[in-house]
DNA sequence: CTTCGTGCTGTCATAGCTGATACTATCATT
DNA sequence: AATGATAGTATCAGCTATGACAGCACGAAG
């Protein structure tokens, strides 16, 4: 009776599925990962709307959802490289196929069609996705 | 700066595609609308651990995004119908790839693969999807 | 006259997700 | 000695989604 991040708990494998991509930014992390891997500091600098802490919380869901995978160098100072695995390439369909719906239909949803004032700060967030 | 349900935030098209179907039952809504369009008392049997408010809160989240109609008949008692629209049939090939990943791959996610002690009432819930 | 069915709506509560801010350890650089 | 970089943690707080429960308006059925 804990739901895990989104609607696992639906019991449907949609729910599944969007367990593993439905964080604020997992999607943004993924498109990062799929250009290559990167590290930490990279993707914070990416995607600077996202504090570190929610960074790393879901750079860990998606650990443990062995859709990326992490690569520690013991060094000093740290250095942790992200790469997508082998499942998490399986789900490039999948993120293209809601990409290209959001794209296609994204205007006709209201809400979102009018960005009305978007602080510029935010701009930086808005992704070629 | 109003997260509007999930994280349309994101500012890219894979977070507007959330949106309309990241709610705890809008698949199994959308899926059960796509078998056909059914009243409201339907929906709600179909889908008994959703309380009729929220069934009523994602049908009408629904609706405004425009992926479904709603068809009010003027009786006594009253009547209503909900209908996937043009735009809600689009999400078809969405939802489905949602689905076959999570068919796929949902095993190897670990806190799916286990639903250690199901209550017998929530495996109603478990859809076909 | 009381109950039932329908399609909601209102109130209250909770739990999880998210955010801001500060802090850590270690070494290199200045 | 002071600063910076890296990869995070810790703590506190708030928002939002979800859930349980009850009520309502209206007529039909008993």
């Amino acid at each position: 009776m804990r739901p895990r991040r989104f609607d696992a708990k639906s019991g449907c494998a949609v729910g599944v599925t969007l367990s593993v991509i439905g964080g604020m930014w997992k999607p943004l992390i993924l498109f990062h990962l799929f250009a290559g891997k990167k590290r930490f500091m990279e993707l914070s600098r990416a995607i600077p709307n996202a504090t570190q802490r929610i960074l790393t919380l879901q750079l860990r869901e998606l650990e443990a959802d062995g859709v990326i995978v992490r690569h520690i160098y013991p060094q000093i100072p740290p250095k942790v490289e992200y790469e997508i695995s082998t499942l998490g390439q399986s789900l490039g369909p999948v993120l293209l196929s809601l990409r290209s719906w959001g794209k296609q239909h994204g205007g006709s949803i209201e809400g979102v069609s009018q960005p009305h004032h978007v602080p510029e700060d935010r701009q930086l967030n808005a992704c070629a996705l």
